[in-house]
DNA sequence: AATGAATGAGTATTCATTCAT
DNA sequence: AATGAATGAATACTCATTCAT
């Protein structure tokens, strides 16, 4: 069998493996036994189990960000931006449990040397949110160049600064991650309507919400 | 040394090893010798690791459910309930962070066998942050008792199920995590500003947000 | 409570905690709990764990050879010792079953320290029944003075050699023991039944065998 | 190695510090030591002390019991298979002391989970020797057929009721294990002189019980 | 390309025993 | 006369990792 194929097997095993036991509790006895070869292979291929975690780490974060990177679709308005980009990232954590849990909780236990792994990752989904969210800010300026020009409160109304825009997008993203873990434990939560629950939570607000506000506004369907 | 007192040097001390090194890696001899006893005590007093661990998980999830209900004035309108409960939960974790560590990613790894004992603690605050949302929504009808009569569409409006409310709080709590883990490892981000970031956020809207809302909203001030 | 009482509980604690458990697995802490007392005081008493199993075992030795040699009337003819110490033996065995448990099984493994202490016991039992044993011996010559003179080839048929005298009283002993582990368990054997047994068995073997008669028969030889 | 091979040698060092210590006494390292080997290796094997343990009960109770059904010639009369059987347990015992140490004493601490292992064999034991004094009365009946008709005292003599049979088998794998174990520690007594004493012993008895003899002879009562 | 055989280093847990009071 | 508090030393068991083939 190539190596190729092989790797892809031991990785498989791994991710399910680590995402079942967690980092410390796997034991590479498991991962091997899983993927179907002796031990001394995977350490062949693979070097350590620090290596492999890091590995699968890297594979599932990669595959996650290119799945909501995929979702996004730069032409169109931001808000439409965040809702797809946010139902591709329901999707895919729930096609594939075991690399979401992975990156969301095996792998966030501080101490281990990979730590700064994931939180690459996680720093990336919170910069791309925040690019979105300044988007929007921009568009919603575009939107109205009457009020551009009308005066400092407005545009101060407009502007983010960075801090601000940086907890938001921590909010936005924590949000999400919270809702991944609830809509696959939870059976008929679809990925479109946690994003949706997502967006009325926060685009709308909760306090337009209870005024009967929901996204996408009646004036984009 | 009279045993109450052992027993809380040790508690603080397995919080702290635990929170640094997550359950599997922590050892006994390391808590031990933090707690400056020996290994045999602590056996003798808290009876294994995984007793030891869930007592931590407990010991901290009541703390801080209770500093968050400490926070929470029932005379009080929803929003400035939530607002309170909020603050008080960005400082309680700001205050124990090994204990929040311990909470919110050591003992989450699935598989292990106190799993379900810190999911109870995020049920307990999935529930409350539902019941201030419902109560925000019973306050907006009672606050509009004319359109409580004016049609189905208003009152619709005005109507959560309860999936929906579940929703909306599990991904309030998750953003006050994930805003929780941001702030306390950025600095000059205090507890009021994370809460007041999150209801900018989750109250007002993103939408509203851009257009220069803020909460709390100026007739409120 | 004076001393001396105390010390008989915890004897009988100690007796019961290994008889049930072996000496290696019964614990101080049990034996002190079961005895109602702090462990402390069972070393202030008894010194050692290794010193509290070997007075257990010579309480226990001294109180079945009391019995056993009680139960011998020397006025009587050797058979009628027999039978009487037999019986005697089986009723202290089924009366007190954690010390015979403790005699005959616990303090037997070799390598620990105490192991000639039960050897001991053993070895005044099978002198006794040797004694027994030569005993009849003398009996039977005396009730034939007439074949006392008729010849050598008679009188060494009355003689024992001292290691075939040994071996008889191992072979007895032996299975006096087994009997009384058979007889404790099975219901409904009492300590005469027992002892008619064992004497059915081997007394009229041992009364032939005084006789002269040998094992294979001449017929057979 | 081939597996197989360092199996043995770690059964061998089992056995051997099984014997020498008893179960709880022994040690993982100093059996792994003994073998050879590191302790690991053992577990990988042998899966744990317990298992190992019992395991080496099974195999020396089964080389027990091969070598003494080994012994016993159907084709022969009763008391000739009694003899050769005996003969045979004696030269097994003498020749594997640790295993004989192993089943007679380590393993019969009772309380632990092992405990019906060994009682296994026993009984195997008392039931080839029961089988066989049953045999010895069918054999003497068919001996002397003229009396089979001459009387119902005559056939009582002949019939030995189960638990009659049991106790008297009990009796005779007790003498054979104490007469085992002095033999095995008294220098100068063959296997075949140990069978002898315990033939004439129990041998002649056994014969007059079967003619309908029992203590106390009537001349007693 | 692949593995059977093997281990050094560590971990949770237990227990006989003592000290200060 | 008695105990609450405390520990040094040991033990069963596991695991990541390597070597020889």
């Amino acid at each position: 069998m190539p190596r190729a194929e092989r790797e892809r097997q031991m990785m498989a095993a791994a991710v399910r493996t680590f995402g079942r036991r967690g980092y410390r509790a796997a034991s590479m006895d498991e991962i091997a036994e899983l993927a179907g070869v002796s031990k001394p292979l995977v350490y062949l291929y693979l070097n350590s189990k620090e290596e492999l975690f890091t590995a699968c780490v890297r594979q599932e974060a990669a595959a996650l960000l290119a799945a909501v990177e995929a979702g996004v679709d730069p032409g169109q308005p931001a808000d439409r931006q965040l809702w797809s980009g946010l139902t591709a990232f329901f999707s895919h954590t729930a096609e594939h449990p075991d690399g979401w849990v992975v990156l969301n909780r095996q792998a966030r236990t501080q101490g281990e040397p990979f730590a700064g792994e994931v939180a690459g990752l996680r720093d990336e989904l919170v910069a791309l949110v925040a690019g979105l969210i300044a988007a929007a800010a921009r568009e919603a300026r575009a939107a109205c160049p009457a009020s551009a020009g009308s005066g400092p409160a407005d545009l101060a109304g407009r502007e983010l600064p960075g801090q601000d825009l940086t907890g938001l997008a921590q909010a936005l993203v924590g949000a999400a991650e919270s809702l991944a873990g609830w809509a696959n434990e939870t059976p008929g939560v679809s990925p479109e309507e946690a994003a949706a629950t997502l967006m009325n939570f926060a685009w709308t607000g909760l306090g337009n919400l209870l005024d009967g506000e929901r996204w996408p506004p009646p004036s984009a369907r």
